[in-house]
DNA sequence: AAGGCGTGGCA
DNA sequence: TTGCCAAGCCT
Protein backbone atom coordinates (compact mmCIF):
# COMPACT_ATOMS: atom_id res chain seq x y z
CA UNK A 1 0.00 0.00 0.00
CA UNK A 2 0.94 2.90 -0.83
CA UNK A 3 1.47 6.25 1.24
CA UNK A 4 2.97 6.33 4.92
CA UNK A 5 0.28 4.81 6.85
CA UNK A 6 -0.30 1.33 6.95
CA UNK A 7 -3.82 -0.23 5.75
CA UNK A 8 -4.20 -1.11 9.60
CA UNK A 9 -3.77 1.61 10.44
CA UNK A 10 -5.90 3.85 8.46
CA UNK A 11 -8.81 1.18 9.05
CA UNK A 12 -7.76 1.41 12.85
CA UNK A 13 -8.11 5.35 12.80
CA UNK A 14 -10.99 5.57 10.69
CA UNK A 15 -12.69 3.43 13.18
CA UNK A 16 -12.17 5.11 16.22
CA UNK A 17 -14.04 8.07 14.85
CA UNK A 18 -16.52 6.96 12.06
CA UNK A 19 -17.30 3.25 12.86
CA UNK A 20 -20.12 1.72 14.86
CA UNK A 21 -19.67 1.29 18.72
CA UNK A 22 -22.84 1.06 20.00
CA UNK A 23 -24.58 -2.26 18.81
CA UNK A 24 -26.07 -4.20 21.50
CA UNK A 25 -22.97 -6.64 21.77
CA UNK A 26 -20.52 -4.28 22.03
CA UNK A 27 -18.91 -2.96 24.99
CA UNK A 28 -18.45 -6.39 26.55
CA UNK A 29 -15.73 -9.41 25.90
CA UNK A 30 -18.10 -11.66 27.14
CA UNK A 31 -17.51 -14.73 24.53
CA UNK A 32 -20.65 -15.97 25.02
CA UNK A 33 -22.43 -12.38 24.10
CA UNK A 34 -19.94 -12.10 21.46
CA UNK A 35 -20.53 -15.53 19.89
CA UNK A 36 -23.84 -15.31 19.93
CA UNK A 37 -23.73 -11.97 17.59
CA UNK A 38 -21.47 -13.69 15.51
CA UNK A 39 -23.69 -16.81 15.25
CA UNK A 40 -26.81 -14.46 14.63
CA UNK A 41 -24.68 -12.76 12.53
CA UNK A 42 -23.84 -15.24 9.71
CA UNK A 43 -25.48 -13.66 6.31
CA UNK A 44 -27.80 -11.96 8.43
CA UNK A 45 -27.69 -8.41 8.51
CA UNK A 46 -27.59 -6.08 12.06
CA UNK A 47 -30.88 -4.66 11.84
CA UNK A 48 -32.81 -7.98 11.42
CA UNK A 49 -30.58 -9.39 13.92
CA UNK A 50 -30.90 -6.83 17.11
CA UNK A 51 -34.31 -8.02 18.39
CA UNK A 52 -33.23 -11.20 18.11
CA UNK A 53 -30.22 -11.20 19.94
CA UNK A 54 -31.96 -9.10 22.86
CA UNK A 55 -34.92 -11.39 23.20
CA UNK A 56 -32.34 -14.65 23.10
CA UNK A 57 -30.20 -13.38 25.82
CA UNK A 58 -33.25 -12.47 28.15
CA UNK A 59 -34.50 -16.07 27.82
CA UNK A 60 -30.31 -17.77 27.78
CA UNK A 61 -28.17 -15.21 29.69
CA UNK A 62 -25.43 -17.37 29.76
CA UNK A 63 -23.92 -20.83 28.08
CA UNK A 64 -25.23 -23.01 31.15
CA UNK A 65 -29.02 -22.01 30.60
CA UNK A 66 -27.98 -22.81 27.01
CA UNK A 67 -27.26 -25.56 27.07
CA UNK A 68 -29.44 -26.66 29.99
CA UNK A 69 -32.71 -25.52 27.48
CA UNK A 70 -34.38 -28.26 25.55
CA UNK A 71 -34.08 -27.74 21.59
CA UNK A 72 -37.18 -26.61 20.90
CA UNK A 73 -36.73 -23.31 23.21
CA UNK A 74 -33.76 -22.55 20.86
CA UNK A 75 -35.68 -23.28 18.08
CA UNK A 76 -38.71 -20.88 18.73
CA UNK A 77 -36.22 -18.48 19.48
CA UNK A 78 -34.32 -19.01 16.19
CA UNK A 79 -37.93 -18.69 14.47
CA UNK A 80 -38.13 -16.32 11.30
CA UNK A 81 -34.15 -15.50 11.21
CA UNK A 82 -33.35 -18.35 8.82
CA UNK A 83 -30.40 -20.90 8.63
CA UNK A 84 -31.55 -23.29 10.85
CA UNK A 85 -28.77 -25.32 11.31
CA UNK A 86 -27.45 -22.28 13.15
CA UNK A 87 -30.13 -22.74 16.26
CA UNK A 88 -28.85 -26.82 16.51
CA UNK A 89 -25.42 -25.68 16.10
CA UNK A 90 -25.50 -23.33 18.42
CA UNK A 91 -27.33 -25.38 21.00
CA UNK A 92 -24.76 -28.39 20.74
CA UNK A 93 -21.77 -26.27 20.68
CA UNK A 94 -23.09 -24.88 24.08
CA UNK A 95 -23.67 -28.58 25.28
CA UNK A 96 -19.79 -28.66 24.05
CA UNK A 97 -18.51 -26.02 26.00
CA UNK A 98 -20.34 -27.19 29.23
CA UNK A 99 -19.30 -31.13 28.83
CA UNK A 100 -15.65 -30.59 27.54
CA UNK A 101 -14.56 -27.54 28.43
CA UNK A 102 -16.25 -26.74 31.83
CA UNK A 103 -18.29 -24.12 30.87
CA UNK A 104 -15.56 -22.05 29.43
CA UNK A 105 -14.82 -20.93 25.72
CA UNK A 106 -11.88 -21.71 24.58
CA UNK A 107 -9.33 -18.91 24.06
CA UNK A 108 -7.82 -19.43 20.79
CA UNK A 109 -9.44 -19.10 17.06
CA UNK A 110 -8.21 -22.78 16.12
CA UNK A 111 -10.04 -24.14 19.31
CA UNK A 112 -12.93 -21.94 18.87
CA UNK A 113 -13.38 -22.98 15.22
CA UNK A 114 -13.53 -27.16 16.27
CA UNK A 115 -16.84 -26.26 17.57
CA UNK A 116 -20.39 -26.74 15.55
CA UNK A 117 -21.36 -23.93 13.64
CA UNK A 118 -17.87 -22.25 14.44
CA UNK A 119 -16.57 -21.83 11.11
CA UNK A 120 -12.43 -19.95 10.40
CA UNK A 121 -14.34 -16.38 10.08
CA UNK A 122 -16.59 -16.59 13.22
CA UNK A 123 -13.99 -18.14 15.10
CA UNK A 124 -11.63 -15.43 14.48
CA UNK A 125 -14.15 -12.85 15.11
CA UNK A 126 -14.72 -14.16 18.52
CA UNK A 127 -11.09 -14.47 19.46
CA UNK A 128 -10.25 -10.82 18.46
CA UNK A 129 -13.08 -9.54 20.17
CA UNK A 130 -13.46 -11.51 22.98
CA UNK A 131 -9.65 -12.29 23.56
CA UNK A 132 -7.20 -9.79 21.59
CA UNK A 133 -5.95 -12.84 19.65
CA UNK A 134 -4.65 -11.65 16.62
CA UNK A 135 -6.63 -13.53 14.05
CA UNK A 136 -8.36 -12.88 10.25
CA UNK A 137 -12.14 -12.84 9.64
CA UNK A 138 -13.07 -12.89 6.11
CA UNK A 139 -16.95 -12.26 5.91
CA UNK A 140 -18.62 -11.07 2.93
CA UNK A 141 -17.72 -7.49 3.92
CA UNK A 142 -14.18 -7.87 4.29
CA UNK A 143 -13.99 -10.09 0.71
CA UNK A 144 -16.00 -7.00 -0.77
CA UNK A 145 -13.26 -4.27 0.78
CA UNK A 146 -10.66 -6.36 -0.38
CA UNK A 147 -11.77 -7.01 -3.61
CA UNK A 148 -11.95 -3.58 -4.16
CA UNK A 149 -9.40 -1.45 -2.67
CA UNK A 150 -6.67 -4.09 -4.19
CA UNK A 151 -8.39 -4.75 -7.49
CA UNK A 152 -9.26 -8.35 -6.45
CA UNK A 153 -11.21 -9.80 -10.04
CA UNK A 154 -12.40 -13.16 -10.12
CA UNK A 155 -16.11 -14.42 -8.09
CA UNK A 156 -14.52 -14.27 -4.53
CA UNK A 157 -16.07 -17.90 -3.85
CA UNK A 158 -14.41 -19.46 -6.28
CA UNK A 159 -11.68 -21.84 -4.49
CA UNK A 160 -8.62 -19.84 -6.06
CA UNK A 161 -9.77 -16.52 -4.89
CA UNK A 162 -10.98 -17.24 -1.96
CA UNK A 163 -6.97 -18.42 -1.11
CA UNK A 164 -6.03 -14.88 -1.80
CA UNK A 165 -8.14 -13.38 -0.01
CA UNK A 166 -7.60 -15.33 2.96
CA UNK A 167 -3.59 -14.50 2.90
CA UNK A 168 -4.78 -11.21 2.38
CA UNK A 169 -6.48 -10.75 5.05
CA UNK A 170 -3.83 -12.43 7.04
CA UNK A 171 -1.49 -10.21 5.53
CA UNK A 172 -2.80 -7.40 6.78
CA UNK A 173 -3.05 -7.91 10.16
CA UNK A 174 -2.21 -4.99 12.44
CA UNK A 175 0.41 -5.66 15.49
CA UNK A 176 -1.72 -4.12 17.61
CA UNK A 177 -5.34 -3.04 17.77
CA UNK A 178 -6.95 -6.50 16.78
CA UNK A 179 -10.52 -5.66 17.95
CA UNK A 180 -11.02 -1.77 16.39
CA UNK A 181 -8.90 -3.36 13.30
CA UNK A 182 -11.57 -6.02 12.95
CA UNK A 183 -14.83 -3.99 13.56
CA UNK A 184 -13.42 -1.61 11.18
CA UNK A 185 -13.20 -3.86 8.19
CA UNK A 186 -17.25 -4.75 9.38
CA UNK A 187 -17.99 -1.39 10.16
CA UNK A 188 -16.31 -0.31 6.45
CA UNK A 189 -17.68 -2.27 4.67
CA UNK A 190 -21.30 -2.19 6.04
CA UNK A 191 -21.62 1.74 6.47
CA UNK A 192 -19.34 3.07 3.04
CA UNK A 193 -17.96 0.18 1.56
CA UNK A 194 -22.11 -0.91 0.90
CA UNK A 195 -22.63 -3.48 -2.75
CA UNK A 196 -24.89 -0.83 -4.28
CA UNK A 197 -23.44 2.71 -4.58
CA UNK A 198 -20.04 3.36 -2.28
CA UNK A 199 -19.18 6.43 0.02
CA UNK A 200 -16.15 6.71 -1.67
CA UNK A 201 -15.20 10.14 -0.30
CA UNK A 202 -15.64 9.19 2.95
CA UNK A 203 -13.20 5.77 2.45
CA UNK A 204 -9.92 5.84 4.38
CA UNK A 205 -8.65 4.23 0.96
CA UNK A 206 -10.45 6.74 -1.02
CA UNK A 207 -6.95 8.12 -2.61
CA UNK A 208 -5.23 4.23 -3.31
CA UNK A 209 -8.64 2.32 -3.69
CA UNK A 210 -8.02 0.46 -6.87
CA UNK A 211 -11.65 -0.18 -7.55
CA UNK A 212 -11.93 3.98 -7.36
CA UNK A 213 -9.16 4.36 -9.23
CA UNK A 214 -10.36 2.11 -12.39
CA UNK A 215 -13.86 3.71 -11.80
CA UNK A 216 -14.63 -0.05 -11.11
CA UNK A 217 -16.44 -0.38 -8.11
CA UNK A 218 -20.29 -1.44 -9.50
CA UNK A 219 -18.43 -4.28 -10.88
CA UNK A 220 -16.29 -5.44 -7.91
CA UNK A 221 -16.41 -7.82 -6.49
CA UNK A 222 -17.73 -9.95 -8.99
CA UNK A 223 -21.10 -11.55 -8.48
CA UNK A 224 -21.55 -15.42 -8.33
CA UNK A 225 -22.73 -17.13 -11.31
CA UNK A 226 -25.36 -18.28 -10.68
CA UNK A 227 -28.13 -20.30 -12.62
CA UNK A 228 -32.05 -19.17 -12.63
CA UNK A 229 -33.51 -20.47 -9.65
CA UNK A 230 -35.70 -22.99 -10.10
CA UNK A 231 -39.86 -22.66 -9.03
CA UNK A 232 -41.62 -25.74 -6.96
CA UNK A 233 -44.82 -25.24 -5.49
CA UNK A 234 -46.29 -27.10 -2.54
CA UNK A 235 -49.51 -27.96 -1.38
CA UNK A 236 -50.07 -27.62 2.79
CA UNK A 237 -52.66 -29.30 4.75
CA UNK A 238 -54.16 -27.03 7.64
CA UNK A 239 -55.97 -29.00 9.76
CA UNK A 240 -57.94 -27.35 12.65
CA UNK A 241 -60.34 -28.40 15.05
CA UNK A 242 -61.81 -25.39 15.42
CA UNK A 243 -60.26 -23.83 17.85
CA UNK A 244 -56.61 -26.02 17.36
CA UNK A 245 -54.20 -26.37 13.94
CA UNK A 246 -52.10 -29.50 13.71
CA UNK A 247 -48.41 -28.88 12.97
CA UNK A 248 -45.63 -31.24 12.73
CA UNK A 249 -41.65 -30.79 13.62
CA UNK A 250 -39.54 -31.29 10.39
CA UNK A 251 -36.70 -33.14 10.61
CA UNK A 252 -33.21 -31.62 11.27
CA UNK A 253 -31.57 -31.55 7.67
CA UNK A 254 -33.52 -29.69 4.66
CA UNK A 255 -35.45 -26.45 4.84
CA UNK A 256 -36.99 -25.39 7.97
CA UNK A 257 -34.97 -28.15 9.58
CA UNK A 258 -36.43 -28.61 13.21
CA UNK A 259 -39.05 -25.79 12.76
CA UNK A 260 -43.13 -26.57 13.43
CA UNK A 261 -44.94 -26.92 10.33
CA UNK A 262 -48.12 -28.10 9.21
CA UNK A 263 -48.25 -31.48 7.11
CA UNK A 264 -47.15 -30.94 3.56
CA UNK A 265 -49.18 -32.91 0.48
CA UNK A 266 -52.27 -34.33 -1.13
CA UNK A 267 -55.06 -33.13 1.65
CA UNK A 268 -56.78 -36.50 1.10
CA UNK A 269 -53.24 -38.22 1.52
CA UNK A 270 -52.01 -36.24 4.94
CA UNK A 271 -55.45 -37.04 6.35
CA UNK A 272 -55.85 -40.38 5.97
CA UNK A 273 -52.16 -41.08 6.90
CA UNK A 274 -53.41 -39.22 10.12
CA UNK A 275 -56.87 -40.92 10.92
CA UNK A 276 -58.62 -38.12 10.37
CA UNK A 277 -61.33 -37.36 8.77
CA UNK A 278 -62.34 -34.11 7.10
CA UNK A 279 -65.50 -32.32 7.71
CA UNK A 280 -64.94 -30.06 4.71
CA UNK A 281 -61.64 -28.85 2.57
CA UNK A 282 -60.99 -25.30 1.27
CA UNK A 283 -58.38 -23.83 -1.19
CA UNK A 284 -56.98 -20.76 0.40
CA UNK A 285 -55.21 -18.02 -2.00
CA UNK A 286 -51.38 -19.19 -2.31
CA UNK A 287 -48.58 -17.37 -1.07
CA UNK A 288 -45.07 -16.96 -2.67
CA UNK A 289 -42.02 -17.35 -1.06
CA UNK A 290 -38.54 -17.07 -2.57
CA UNK A 291 -35.62 -18.30 -0.94
CA UNK A 292 -31.84 -17.70 -2.22
CA UNK A 293 -31.52 -20.89 -3.87
CA UNK A 294 -35.58 -21.94 -4.86
CA UNK A 295 -38.84 -19.94 -5.46
CA UNK A 296 -41.71 -21.58 -3.72
CA UNK A 297 -45.91 -21.09 -4.13
CA UNK A 298 -47.33 -22.15 -1.31
CA UNK A 299 -51.11 -23.91 -2.06
CA UNK A 300 -52.99 -24.26 1.42
CA UNK A 301 -55.79 -26.17 2.05
CA UNK A 302 -57.86 -25.92 4.95
CA UNK A 303 -59.18 -28.50 6.72
CA UNK A 304 -61.88 -28.92 9.46
CA UNK A 305 -61.83 -31.75 11.40
CA UNK A 306 -64.52 -33.24 14.14
CA UNK A 307 -63.48 -32.10 17.62
CA UNK A 308 -61.61 -34.11 20.17
CA UNK A 309 -58.58 -34.28 18.31
CA UNK A 310 -55.69 -37.65 19.25
CA UNK A 311 -52.53 -36.43 21.20
CA UNK A 312 -51.04 -37.38 18.05
CA UNK A 313 -47.50 -38.77 17.81
CA UNK A 314 -43.92 -37.28 19.07
CA UNK A 315 -43.51 -34.50 16.68
CA UNK A 316 -47.03 -33.67 16.07
CA UNK A 317 -49.01 -30.86 18.20
CA UNK A 318 -52.38 -29.33 18.50
CA UNK A 319 -51.53 -26.03 19.01
CA UNK A 320 -54.14 -22.86 19.59
CA UNK A 321 -54.96 -21.28 16.72
CA UNK A 322 -54.12 -18.01 18.23
CA UNK A 323 -50.81 -19.28 19.42
CA UNK A 324 -49.30 -21.39 16.85
CA UNK A 325 -47.93 -18.32 14.66
CA UNK A 326 -45.41 -17.64 17.54
CA UNK A 327 -44.20 -21.05 18.17
CA UNK A 328 -41.53 -21.44 15.87
CA UNK A 329 -42.91 -21.67 12.61
CA UNK A 330 -40.75 -20.41 9.75
CA UNK A 331 -42.08 -17.12 8.16
CA UNK A 332 -44.27 -17.97 5.39
CA UNK A 333 -45.79 -20.45 7.43
CA UNK A 334 -46.43 -18.15 10.16
CA UNK A 335 -48.34 -16.02 7.51
CA UNK A 336 -50.63 -18.94 6.84
CA UNK A 337 -51.46 -19.34 10.27
CA UNK A 338 -52.57 -15.74 11.08
CA UNK A 339 -54.96 -15.71 7.88
CA UNK A 340 -56.51 -18.75 9.00
CA UNK A 341 -56.70 -17.62 12.81
CA UNK A 342 -57.96 -14.26 12.11
CA UNK A 343 -60.81 -15.32 9.20
CA UNK A 344 -61.40 -19.24 10.38
CA UNK A 345 -64.32 -19.22 8.24
C1' DA B 1 -15.69 -28.99 -3.85
C1' DA B 2 -19.97 -27.09 -5.24
C1' DG B 3 -24.52 -26.78 -3.39
C1' DG B 4 -27.94 -26.49 0.42
C1' DC B 5 -29.55 -23.55 3.70
C1' DG B 6 -34.04 -18.22 5.27
C1' DT B 7 -35.29 -13.89 5.36
C1' DG B 8 -35.62 -9.05 4.44
C1' DG B 9 -33.94 -4.83 2.37
C1' DC B 10 -32.64 -2.38 -1.47
C1' DA B 11 -31.88 -0.91 -6.30
C1' DT C 1 -41.14 -7.23 -10.40
C1' DT C 2 -36.86 -9.19 -10.22
C1' DG C 3 -32.19 -9.89 -8.87
C1' DC C 4 -28.84 -9.68 -5.47
C1' DC C 5 -26.88 -10.99 -1.25
C1' DA C 6 -25.78 -9.96 3.97
C1' DA C 7 -20.72 -10.41 10.45
C1' DG C 8 -20.64 -18.36 6.56
C1' DC C 9 -20.88 -23.14 7.76
C1' DC C 10 -21.66 -27.88 6.75
C1' DT C 11 -21.55 -31.92 3.90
Amino acid sequence: MPKEQSFAQRLIAWQQVAGRHDLPWQGSRDPYRVWLSEIMLQQTQVTTVIPYYQRFLASFPDVAVLAAAPIERVVEHWAGLGYYARARNLHRCAQQIVAVHGGFFPKTAAELAELPGIGPSTAAAIAAFSFGERAAILDGNVKRVLCRVFGISGFPGATAIDRKLWQLAEALLPENGIEAYTQGLMDLGATLCTRGTPHCPACPFADNCVARRDGRQKELPEPRPRAAIPERTSTFVLITDGTHLLLERRPASGIWGGLLVPPEGDPETVLAARGLTAVDCRKLPDLKHVFTHFRLTLQPVLCRVAPPTSVGEPGSEWLALNKAADAGVPTPIGKLIRLVASAPD
